[in-house]
DNA sequence: GAAAAAACCTACCCGGCTGGTAGGATTTAC
DNA sequence: GTAAATCCTACCAGCCGGGTAGGTTTTTTC
């Protein structure tokens, strides 16, 4: 149970946009070597979130990439549904949005699907953790920790 | 994100153990058929279950099957474990143990690795989810949903 | 208006892992 | 001794994650 790589470098990504001055677009492939990314894999992941309406963008030369919101109003669920297409913890429930507690791959020898219940938790679990953090927090986070570079060599 | 058919089988496979009597083996070839799993490949599930010693075993004829514990002391995230390996949001999560909230996979242009603070909240979730649902709730909701048999065809 | 810098798009590809199957060896009840 | 079961190991096929390649389009700058 592993989330991808996408949604990984695709959170990175938001983190290094929240990093920057609003509105100003930054390149690709500045944070592409900031990060140590490679650049035309990025761009894929860089398009799930502009489709997702989360960042906004700018072609030609100086173009790039900024924040649609301020990172306060960035909860990370968003960040991370748009990434990877859909938090579910098991396959049935990534075209069964109802909260029915009902095992959609089968009757299940005539009773309600166990599973289901446990595996609706986890997703409650997941979401909640995804849903009380923003990019604003990650943000701040790599602030904090960001290490002051020695002077000297 | 999503955790693999051995999570599924194997949760169902505890569940149709909880149900049977205590101490008394049920076989393989019952569950399968139950269920409609592959024989062999529960074979491979149960034999994880058996390993994290959450069941026991009886060879030869009549043989199968059961619980080492009563359901109400086997908490989900043993049972998710055991069969998943591990129960980590990200790869680098696997292999580090310890609570630092420091990306183990590069040093990460100098700062803290921002991600890892999400992915450490979102395992927290999914932990918590598991841990305080038991074995013994599945079983019971499996008992109440219980469908009952159509007297007559 | 040419050239450079960037976003944007689509097709392809390779290795690993998931979800099995196959086939047996061993143990035990009857 | 035979049937029923656990137990073990090797193998395999297809899918998908994680990219690469190679363009097209848009915009700025000189």
């Amino acid at each position: 149970m592993i989330f991808s790589s996408k949604a990984e470098y695709g959170v990175r990504l938001m983190v290094e946009l929240g990093r920057q001055v609003p509105e100003h677009p930054t390149s690709l492939k500045a944070i592409a070597d900031a990060e140590g990314l490679p650049l035309a894999y990025l761009e894929q992941v860089v398009a799930r979130l502009r489709k997702a309406g989360l960042v906004m963008s700018a072609r030609g030369a100086h173009g790039g990439y900024w924040l649609a919101r301020a990172p306060e109003d960035i909860p990370m669920s968003e960040v991370v549904q748009a990434l990877e297409g859909s938090i579910a913890p098991m396959e049935c429930f990534v075209h069964d949005h109802t909260e029915r507690v009902l095992c959609s791959h089968e009757p299940d020898a005539g009773r309600g699907c166990a599973t289901k219940l446990l595996w609706t938790r986890v997703q409650g679990g997941i979401l909640r953790s995804l849903q009380t953090t923003t990019l604003a927090e990650l943000v701040e986070f790599s602030r904090r920790t960001e290490r002051v570079p020695t002077a000297a060599a």
